[in-house]
This record gives structure tokens, C-alpha cells and sequence, in this order.
DNA sequence: ATCTTATGTAAACACTGTTCACATATAAAT
DNA sequence: ATTTATATGTGAACAGTGTTTACATAAGAT
């Protein structure tokens, strides 16, 4: 009655349970998947239940909302971006490279990469932009701007924004953005902007670094 | 059989008409001011019809898709950047202040006043970016920080961006897109914002005006 | 006046987020 | 172990969305 070829077996072992086990990340990662490969626009509910194996309905065991996987979602993107962060200073530390580069350079370089994940941190309007989570992640992120990328800067006010900090966060945002979204993003290719951001850098770091 | 009071008197020069007139413009001031009272979630094809008083219909006359209706808002957005920015300068040379900073601050400020606008205008996904009215209003905004905004900046290389160019422009857009969507969006006030934003210029004018 | 073309209406379609009554698995309690 | 409670998933429904289609009406040309 049973054909135990490798197919039914992975049916069985993965398809056939009734629970999923790990259906929040596994929605996670499914959006994910979607907006990385068709945009965020693409984001559908019962597209991402259908590619869980899932019914439409199990999502909001979940969340709250659409806008709540969406609030999760990019909470998550924003902590990966946090620890690319993390990961450039590290190794700036034991090469012995510049920080403060080398933090701006991974930070353009997620966008680009990752242009979905980036824009999905952002949309204020399409996300609970006061979850504690997300409030959390973004938290991590600005702090981490403040201590370590700009770390190098003369820091007057460790509560407010420095002008120095603002300036240099700002232009790696912005950088960023026109990257991904602005209208040089068609016109340049990748290793194009990447070499502007380089000299951008230098720039901007001259700019911070001085008195 | 009539009553010509004054509502009846409107609905009948207003609203009787079987033809709009002016529905294309019409329905992008329905985006304009929906998208800037709820929010550009809120821009529903059917309620912009309705705020028209036109059947849902009717708007595939005028624009093929949901998405070229949000294309052509978002050139006229730009257009109506590129308008402020014009302005900004005018003003500036008249009043013999300096327009880089001029300028700069009217980006901000049209950002900051218009959050719904901003955003539309980058939104990518939502939108044809290759659409050629759009890129037409892109040009003009880009063509127009080379040569205004980035004016005072010595340019090397009229064709393609240079550093000193691009860093002007990112720090800017960036600042205005952290006050817009960032998590400093919510923490800090108006004034606070503009306030940073002045001192950030200062800054950017320094690092941009040395050889 | 008639014919053509532009513009609007109404009803349908598939698809979306969301809810609700019900089914099933897991954990706790007896 | 058996029962009970709780967590998790299903399926059918609902209103609302973008879009199309056949038809109605207005405006312009002949």
C-alpha cells in the first residue's frame, strides 16, 4: 500500500504533519524568499501560507496581521544588517583596516545585496513602527552607529546626534537609498557604485575626522 | 419637483456631469490627498474614484494600471521637488544667502512637510521606473542637484557623479529619509530635525567646498 | 442631423486579508 | 493511562481590491 521512494519520504517526514513546528520563522524566511525574488510588493499572505504547505488561516496563530509579519519581518532584517555590522568591525579590528570604512562599505554593501530586506526595514507605513521588537532591533542599530561606526568620530553629546554623526549616518543612508531605489540605481552597475562609494567614503571621512 | 437649495444647487453643477473633465489630474490630487491624510496604504484605486465620484471603472481610461496611476504621482512629486528647489534658489541669489545651503534645507523641509510625497517618489516597487514621464521628472531632479545644489562644489566630471556630488546629494537624501521613515523619525520634533539639519550642512558645506 | 470617438457606468471575475466554527495534535492533570 | 485543556491548523465564508467587459452617454467631426 505504501511506496517508500524518496519523495514519499520527504512528504511524509515534512508535509504530512498536521503541525508545522516552526511556522513563525518558516512564514519569516517565506517572505523572505517572495520579496527577495519578486519584490515586497509580490507579499502575499496566502502566497507565503501556500509556500509553508500551510492553509491561509494558521498565519494568524502567528500574527496579529499582515502588517505585524511585516513588523517582524523587518525587525529581523534589521538585526542581520546590525550583525553584518558587527562582523565588518570585527574583522576591521584584527586586519588591522579602518573601522569607520569598513562598517560604511558593509552597510552599502547589505543594500545593495539584499535591496528587498533593505527597503523592508524602512516602511514605516507598512509596519507597526512602535512594536517593542522592531523599537528593539532599530535601537540596536542606531546604537551601534553611534558607538561603533561612529566610533571614530569625536562624540560631544553621546545622547543627541552630533552633526558628525548625523552626516555620516545620513550619507551611507542615503548612498544606500540612491542605490537601491533612486534613479542612478538603473544607470550603474554594481561594482560601479561601490567604487563611488569608496571615494565617497574617503570623502566623508575626512570630513568627520577633522576638528 | 425641485429644491434649489444650496446642496442641490453643487450637486448639479458638480457632480450631474456624465464626463469629468479634468479626471486624470483629478484623481492624482485623490492620491495626493489621501495618500498625505492615511497614508499611501490607503490609496485604493476605488476610494480615489469615489472621492472623484466616478465609477472604479472610469480610471482605466486615463492611467492602465493601478501602478501607472502611482507612476505618474510620483513624477508629478518629483516635479513639484524639483519646483521647491527651483524656488529655493531663486530666493537664495536674491537674497544673496548661500544656495547650497539654501537648497539643501528646502529638500529637507519639502521632505519633512510632505512625508507622503517623499516617499512616493522612490518607492521602486509600486511604481514603472522605466515609465518615460518618470524618468523625465528623475533627470530633472538629478540634473538639477548636479548643477544647482552641487554647483558650488568644484565638478570635475560634468558627466558622472563625483564624490564631493554624490556625498552632497546622499547626506541630504539620507537625512531626509532617516527623519521620514528612520526610528530617529519618531523620537524627535520639527524643529529638532531642522535644527540638526542646519548644523549637518554646515558641516557637509565644509567637506564639500575644499579642494 | 448623423457618425465616430472619447469617456463614463454596472456587473462580473479572480484574488486579497481576515474571521469563525470546527478538527487535530500536544501538554498538563488526574 | 486516560482524560482534560490548550495550542495550532483547516475550510468555508465575508467584504474589499484591481481589472475586464458589454453597454451607455457625451463631445466633436462630417
Amino acid at each position: 500500500m505504501f511506496t517508500f521512494n524518496a519523495k514519499n519520504t520527504l512528504m511524509s517526514t515534512q508535509k504530512q504533519r498536521y503541525h508545522h513546528g516552526h511556522l513563525s520563522e518558516s512564514l519569516l524566511q517565506a517572505v523572505d524568499d517572495i520579496s527577495s525574488q519578486f519584490g515586497i510588493e509580490a507579499v502575499t499572505l496566502r502566497a507565503c501560507a501556500k509556500k509553508v504547505g500551510v492553509s491561509p488561516g494558521a498565519a494568524f496563530r502567528h500574527f496579529q496581521d499582515k502588517r505585524a509579519l511585516l513588523t517582524a519581518f523587518a525587525a529581523r532584517a534589521l538585526n542581520q544588517l546590525a550583525d553584518t555590522l558587527d562582523a565588518a568591525e570585527e574583522d576591521a579590528r584584527e586586519t588591522g583596516n579602518d573601522a569607520f570604512y569598513s562598517v560604511g562599505m558593509a552597510y552599502l554593501t547589505f543594500a545593495l545585496e539584499n535591496p528587498a530586506l533593505f527597503r523592508a526595514m524602512w516602511r514605516e507605513e507598512t509596519i507597526y513602527s512602535k512594536d517593542p521588537d522592531y523599537l528593539a532591533a532599530a535601537k540596536r542599530l542606531v546604537g551601534y552607529l553611534k558607538e561603533g561606526f561612529a566610533g571614530t568620530i569625536t562624540d560631544e553629546d553621546p545622547k543627541s546626534f552630533s552633526a558628525h554623526e548625523m552626516l555620516a549616518w545620513s550619507s551611507v543612508h542615503g548612498m544606500a537609498n540612491l542605490f537601491v531605489d533612486g534613479p542612478i540605481a538603473a544607470e550603474m552597475k554594481q561594482d560601479q557604485k561601490l567604487e563611488l562609494a569608496k571615494s565617497v567614503m574617503g570623502e566623508l571621512k575626512n570630513a568627520c575626522s577633522q576638528a
